[in-house]
DNA sequence: CGTCCAGATGATACAGAGTCTCATGTAGGC
DNA sequence: GCCTACATGAGACTCTGTATCATCTGGACG
């Protein structure tokens, strides 16, 4: 759950047209819990009879991504998922459990691409970091294993 | 290019069969450079007429993840690819430019997932952590940017 | 306000990845 | 060599994501 007006201003600043397509599009995203996938969202645009066709939530999530306000996420099934959140660099922290997803932000990660680019001889341009878990919640109730 | 036999080995100490079909796909991917997706593979084996079946490629892809012989990373642009690669933990480094790929063992990652597990509240179990850059010999020749 | 048009949309068709089914084939234990 | 459980290939099918194109509309400008 965000907030849907930060991803509209994001359009706004970027200089995008506010329609109402996109703004719907910012509603659905603001009232998902946890990460969703663009299958989500169609579903959730036909029950709530949004009228928006497919081909418009996959370019409005692009354009989300693009824009840095939401980030996708490779899920450990093979599925595309996507989160809302800030658009600056960081890497996410995700409950294996109810989906939930946090943000953290760089915490050593440079010093171990250094390394790495050191011992391998590579040019290092970017990395991907997911964690996978349980949130504090899911772990507390009876644990699964 | 990887060892076949590898491959090979490691199906036959899971107990699966050694089939025909198998014996091919070890071959197939023991001769990749780099990362490869399901979709080299069936071209591959098309061309080189060597009668496998979409479904088997796809078969035999999951059962060598499985045994950990083969791993998949999921490329920035969306794409499913397979690394052949030992089967313990570790990570890798993309060449962006030519695909290739290299092992790198856990450098200070558990470090990394300890703090994030102490800040977050969050039991993490398990992580990605993929890295894209150029690798020497394509950084080396004339520098793309 | 009304006009106007580039940018946005929805319907539809399409391409590709991956899965499922099922009849047939074969590895390898006996 | 026989036999059966496991593996295979063909093909249909589902699902994700993209391309096309005629229509619509946000918002700039008068």
């Amino acid at each position: 759950m965000t907030d849907a007006t930060a991803l509209i201003d994001a359009l706004d600043r970027a200089g995008y047209r506010l329609t109402e397509p996109r703004r719907a599009m910012a509603g659905l995203i603001s009232d998902q819990t946890g990460h969703f996938t663009a299958a989500d969202l169609v579903v959730d645009a036909r029950t709530r009879r949004l009228g928006i066709g497919r081909a418009t939530i996959f370019r409005a999530l692009d354009l989300f991504e693009d824009l840095g306000v939401v980030e996708r996420l490779d899920l450990p099934s093979g599925d595309h998922a996507y989160v809302p959140c800030e658009p600056i660099h960081h890497h996410h922290v995700i409950c294996s459990s109810c989906g939930r997803t946090e943000d953290v932000d760089d915490p050593g990660i440079d010093a171990v691409t250094r390394s790495v680019a050191r011992r391998t001889g590579f040019r290092i341009d970017s990395h991907r970091l997911e964690l996978f878990g349980l949130c504090p919640a899911c772990a507390g109730s009876v644990d699964p294993r």
